[in-house]
DNA sequence: GATGAATGAGTGTTCATTCAT
DNA sequence: TATGAATGAACACTCATTCAT
């Protein structure tokens, strides 16, 4: 399929990476290196509050934009079973995670895992298809900020 | 694996369903069907919150009881397109958000992707695998209480 | 290669057989148990110089027989692997030869070798392909029972 | 593998070989011409017993020597079909056969195939591949010697 | 003379589905 | 009602080979 949609041959994709594996991590590496600075800042400053809402705010804007990836990322079993296996993604997802909630010991990971369910889900829902990306935007953000008690917070 | 699981040939379940769709229908429909009667007294209730909260706690109740069928229905990609382009079910799950949301419009469809997705992916992460039935119920309630500005009600 | 040979698609085989290593399991089985009635009265026999020569005949009938078996078995790289760690084969040739060589301790080991080396190539040869059944058997036992030291015995 | 194992690029061997079975007669070409002045002496000798030992050390030791390259030139099928359809090198080895066994009618194929065979078989067998290269070199020697009745000759 | 990128044809395997019995 | 056998289409992956640079 991804040879099919990227129009080459599997062989071809096979010169570039050794494993479907490959592919994955190497895709998920690149989107996350994105959110690395936004959240090294966080882990960092001093002012918590709002550098989780700015990490949070881009975060979710990531997810708005690249709506099919993080489809695939969260809901595609065999890339799921895959990532949570991989200890770089794992790290990176636990300091995400820790960030957003605000250090709220082990129910941290109930927390975590609602909060990525609940963005990832609400981007790729078909019935959220049509509409544009600042509303859902917006509503995200509200909706988070409530699910993370963020609420003094305002956004650029 | 179905037919493995169940103890009987592939051939016989083909016989019962014409497709491997119809059982993916037959099995949600059937699930839903559990919730149906509290959707429809929180529909024709007057004292929405009560009635909103009950049905909330009977779907939380619901997904931690059943977590596999969770995973399946919400993160096989099949059964989600499957799902997605079935129309009974699409209504019943806007008439399911529409309650637990209060009515508020369109927007009451991202929030009810979120609030699903929260949900189930909570009860399926692995990093909650060990969590207790009772703890991962209090916890979502709680969240799912604070997402949807149901502070005041009481569980029974 | 298999399938186009039979004349079926792949997948029928693979409703036979689970693993491409079960049809050669499967085959290797079916062969060495037609000479496990030998082996064994070789085994508990006192006459051993007889029951030893009977072994042999019988084996070098099988081996030009099932010429194209034989070469597939001795000399398919995938299908030596498998055998080798194939242990009930390990044992039943083990056993085999043990009583061809007459229990010479270790280095019967390499004589072992040779001897199914020996056979083996000789029956798959390209330069052998065209000599007849009963000259290639007379001939093969000749050369065998010199590498054996049975030169007394007498077939029939 | 084999670009991997000479640390150079595939297409680079395909700039030196046109084609894979370039290589490998080549290799084999390489190998056959370090037996060549021991066969020529032989041919042309008078003393014919112990031309054809001396002969017959020197293929054992080639054997025992390179035991990997052995066993792909005589295990490999593809390899093994290709040599067999290279004239050159059928013609070297009927040369080679005709001295080792004693120019014995068309017979002596069948006996060049077996004593190939049980020589190669030996050295790349997987339970003689601990065996040290001298105890090796002895045993073979001697089976030989046994098969092709050259009891008498002293080997240097 | 060497390289990186690409390819066609295969291999081992799974899966949803069909069909004769 | 149920079964065993079969199938087409896909998928992850390998290998011998080609070609533009």
């Amino acid at each position: 399929m991804i040879a099919d949609a990227v129009g080459i041959t599997k062989a071809a994709i096979y010169h570039q990476f050794r494993t479907k594996d490959n592919i994955v991590l190497a895709v998920t590496e690149h989107e996350l290196a994105r959110l690395a600075p936004a959240l090294q800042e966080a882990e960092t400053q001093g002012d918590e509050q709002q550098a989780r809402d700015e990490l949070l705010v881009r975060v979710i804007d990531m997810a708005v934009r690249d709506r099919r990836l993080v489809r695939t990322l969260q809901f595609d079993p065999v890339v799921v079973r895959l990532l949570a296996e991989h200890e770089p993604f794992q790290r990176f997802m636990e300091r995400l995670y820790r960030v957003l909630m605000g250090d709220m010991g082990e129910d941290g990971r109930i927390e975590g895992a609602m909060l990525s369910g609940a963005i990832s889900t609400a981007v790729m829902h078909p019935l959220v298809g049509d509409i544009d990306d600042d509303t859902l935007r917006t509503k995200l953000t509200d909706m988070c900020r409530r699910l993370l008690g963020l609420h003094q917070a305002e956004s650029g």
